[in-house]
DNA sequence: ACACGAATTGATCGAACGATCAATAGCCGG
DNA sequence: CCGGCTATTGATCGTTCGATCAATTCGTGT
């Protein structure tokens, strides 16, 4: 049982792992099971026998995304949790950064997901972006009745830190045609940037 | 012949519109032009003898797209020619904020292209982006060197510009089913946090 | 009034799509 | 060594894709 599972278990986590790139690069409607399954060496029957439907395995993607990027969140918090809320913040906006850089195809999925209003986009907020996203939002909302973070709309200051955070990575391609740049941004120096979106305004001199 | 190439005028910009809000939201290869010619109410085989193929229609819709944000632009630089550098590029981050209020799709389409080495996201590069983009990073530099905008990657510092000003109006979708709020920020609101990223960084008090 | 060219349609092609299903290969407890 | 279960394959179905082409409508200049 041990082998036949552990079989079964490459099999199938290579084939998330190819439909996770696939999906990020050219989206759910534009990714084809035919592809996904050559590009791991299987046939195109054995995708739907592991996940019953296209939509299935962009589900599991998603799952298995999301499931490690939450327990890391759940770490960050922890390890920071008698810090400051700006602090507190800056520590999760840091493994944001970290995340969108190891994993481009986090934040190029769900931009590509949150354009439209589909099913897919529904499952998802409701599976695993609010928790996530009404719990930081709340955490901006603290921050703001402290003074420790900036006052405005705390749904824009989070997602520009999302868009912050993920779009320099996740349009490397972009970006490296037009610089010839092949190694990303420091994400010490997308933190920063981060850093002063989120504190007290300041007077210029 | 004026009737007539009105006639295929209105025809031709109808297909573009409806081409530009397909390829938006589900991208290049998702987007059908059946679905696009009956969006239209034209017969599919109208498309491919005014664009000759799927791709040219793109490109046609991106064309469509550049010619009028460029020549906008231009006004914008014009305008706030007397000013210093951070109030032009200000002037310049105001029009792109405003431009992706009014048609989400440019970011959506931009974003949704520039993740995967295609030979369109290298097509749109050479065409479009890279007049636009080379021309504000040179500004972001002689801002720097005139200690009026932080120092940092001026790469990193303008897609960051790009990234706040597109993002929350690009995934509203997303935002109106987590919030349920139906109206976007204000374009002020976001503009003010464009400013907080380029100007020079202040202590913390 | 007519003829010509541009605009538009409907039919059709081969390829690729997601999905289904019967058949086979591989492995385990008996 | 075998019987049963799981993983995997190959063939195939109906649909939809982008593209081509002949036929038809329509407007305009003469």
């Amino acid at each position: 049982m041990k082998a036949r599972t552990r079989a079964a278990g490459t099999a199938r986590s290579r084939i998330i792992r190819a439909a996770r790139a696939r999906f990020a690069s050219v989206g759910f409607e534009g990714a084809s099971t035919r592809q996904i399954a050559e590009d791991v060496g299987v046939a195109q029957s054995l995708l739907l026998y592991h996940f019953a439907s296209k939509e299935s395995l962009w589900k599991a993607v998603m799952d298995d995304l999301f499931v490690s990027a939450r327990a890391r969140l759940d770490e960050a918090e922890q390890a920071s949790r008698d810090a400051t809320i700006l602090e507190r913040l800056m520590a999760v906006a840091r493994l944001i950064v970290q995340l969108a850089a190891e994993q481009p195809d986090i934040h190029r999925l769900m931009t590509i997901e949150g354009r439209s209003e589909s099913g897919r986009l529904r499952w998802l907020v409701e599976r695993h972006l609010r928790p996530i996203h009404e719990k930081y939002i709340a955490w901006i909302r603290r921050g703001q009745r402290a003074r420790l973070i900036r006052s405005g709309d705390p749904v824009l200051l989070y997602y520009s830190i999302l868009a912050i955070a993920g779009t320099t990575y996740s349009l490397a391609p972009e970006i490296k045609l037009l610089t010839g740049t092949t190694s990303p941004p420091a994400p010490a120096a997308v933190e920063a940037l981060i850093r002063s979106l989120l504190q007290i305004e300041t007077e210029a001199p």
